[in-house]
DNA sequence: CACCCTCAGTTGGGAAGTCGAACCGACACG
DNA sequence: CGTGTCGGTTCGACTTCCCAACTGAGGGTG
């Protein structure tokens, strides 16, 4: 929200919604079909009341939509909006970094069709594989 | 570290390496060329002792390396290892989002060669554009 | 050499966030 | 009724975080 210290970037505004704990996982969570509060608790070992207000907040921020399925007893579960289904992208780049070098073995694998997904960026534009000696960056009209 | 109550998956283990608050920001400064501790002090606007202690573990886990370059004052800089640049796919794909999500304006964009980079995602082994709708799990040989 | 500056942290104390367990309200089951 | 489930909220202890001040090793100037 209030203007941080350091610079100012896509980055620290994308870390500012997702960037905590729980977020996330919530996230990775819900895109596995996982939409109820109960389920999205044990899938994430969070504490119920850090995911209760992690879960509202990403309400609020648009990554996830509550919806309201009974109103007897009122039970409501949690979908993921464009928004939220844009982070797949990100979910699944930590997931190859966490497959190759926080885990010994990769507990889940991702399958494309029929193989093993093994994500990879390339550019939209040109559709070339992206290195990192390619890419350069360029300020576009600094605030202030 | 120690076992956490929710799912084993390699989203968690990823983050808890870097899914702290100012891990990714400070990788995000050392890929933009800025080694040292000020610089990144700087450019993450973390508090020192946050940072002390973040660029602290995140050579522990052999993300950053440490380099001494000057005995004389005991001065050392901060690199990419492997999995530190391994990193930057992550850190693209989450500013893709900030870009679209999280600012009005974008206030950096990335270059690819002479035009903009539009991060995307395909799988390496087939080529083809990743859509969450052809993408399956599969759980490995679980833990225990 | 005295003086002040930089750099890279460390220390201390208060504020803020996090945790786990207990509690709550609405309902369903028997 | 009594018990159980679901989706939370509340509570108190604990941990982490932030900020400002300090340290300590050296450098630059006169």
């Amino acid at each position: 929200m209030s203007e941080l210290p350091g610079r100012f970037c896509s980055i620290a505004a994308a870390l500012q919604v997702v960037g905590d704990r729980w977020s996330l996982l919530a996230v990775r969570e819900v895109s596995f079909g996982h939409h109820r509060f109960g389920e999205i608790l044990e899938g994430t070992g969070a504490p119920r009341d850090r995911l209760s207000a992690r879960l509202k907040a990403l309400v609020e921020a648009e990554v996830l939509e509550r919806r309201q399925y009974s109103d007897a007893p009122p039970r409501s579960d949690y979908h993921l909006t464009p928004a939220g289904k844009d982070l797949l992208p990100v979910l699944r780049s930590l997931m190859a970094w966490g497959d190759r070098w926080a885990v010994e073995t990769p507990p889940v694998t991702l399958l494309h069709h029929d193989h093993e997904l093994e994500p990879t960026t390339v550019c939209g534009t040109c559709g070339e594989r992206v290195h990192g000696a390619d890419v350069h960056r360029r300020s576009n009209t600094p605030p202030a």
